[in-house]
DNA sequence: GTGTTAAGTTCCCCGAGGAAACTCAAAGCG
DNA sequence: CGCTTTGAGTTTCCTCGGGGAACTTAACAC
């Protein structure tokens, strides 16, 4: 495929989805996270070929989101657990669910249903802003240039732009 | 590379990866809700192919995610808009963001900043229970079958499981 | 009528993904 | 002891989709 490389861009969501944006590594991670942390489980749960989940999990490895780990000795057996950067991904993974739980869903409704223990219901994630805890929409934010680099072609950011807009 | 069909997987993260999971349909989404609308402005923003654009579009379109809109007669000049779908993935876009920056920003900081115009401040976004307004955490979510579907093999679902977890 | 802008198509090549077979090491079994 | 099974990957072969660049069409602009 020779996948354009995306890491060395001024943006997050590119170097985000250099590494994200493959359709078999939010499905690991979405397993990873739920306790499916074996491969030949992973395998069997993805239907995964082989040679792609040992090239994934490499490169998951690599960037610091998975751990390989021995979980027992004789004979050796290893597994692969989430770091903290991998566990951050859960916000993603939520935002994914929630998006497909909407526009993707049957009329029989979403096929698993997120239940906060905190105050036991069953819910949906909404993103807050972190300072007021007020719902961020894509209306009620814009971004600005921050100190890692400056926003020019290339460097393109989502929402509303301080600069003008193109037509339509 | 015949993608392996995920859009009939009973999992609304398979569902949303089917479209999502591609390094360039982040990208693409992340110019249209910016602003930038244009095949040619895409083109050279993204870097992308302009066979691949072209295809990436006509799948955007056809999933109702993006609609393509004449925004000048004589010469005819189409645009591309998103649909409520496609504003919808703005929070999916979000969490990308925000890993990005926590996970992939230099140490000259972020290469943008998101900021709340409600409250004035630059932020970030916590994914919050909609009920309650609690942030949402992999520790404090479980996930339970939805009336779309069970939980079995090929169903996976995100976090703490009801059911007995892998070994470690 | 020559050039330019816009929005794609068409062409060729190569490398990534799928499927299935193969490897290697250590148990488990009779 | 030899046979089979399990776990975790490699290897091989084939196909298809992405990259890049050239080509197309249509309407102005000069």
């Amino acid at each position: 495929m020779t996948r354009t490389p995306l890491a060395d861009v001024a943006c997050s969501i590119a170097r985000a989805t250099d590494l994200f944006g493959d359709a078999w590594t939010a499905l690991i991670m979405r397993d990873v996270l739920a306790g499916v942390t074996r491969f030949d489980d992973l395998v069997h749960d993805l239907g995964i070929s082989r040679k792609v989940l040992a090239a994934r999990l490499a490169r998951l490895v690599e960037e610091d989101v998975l751990v390989r780990e021995r979980y027992r000795e004789r004979p050796a057996r290893e597994h692969y657990r989430a770091t903290e950067k991998g566990k951050d991904l859960f916000p993603v993974l939520l935002a994914l669910m929630n998006w497909g739980d909407r526009w993707c869903a049957g009329q029989a409704g979403p096929p698993a249903t997120v239940r906060h223990l905190d105050c036991g219901r069953d819910t949906t994630a909404v993103p807050a802003c972190a300072h007021c805890g007020e719902p961020l929409t894509i209306d009620n934010t814009t971004q600005l240039p921050g100190p890692g680099g400056r926003i020019g072609p290339g460097t393109r950011v989502l929402g509303p732009l301080i600069a003008a807009r193109r037509p339509g």
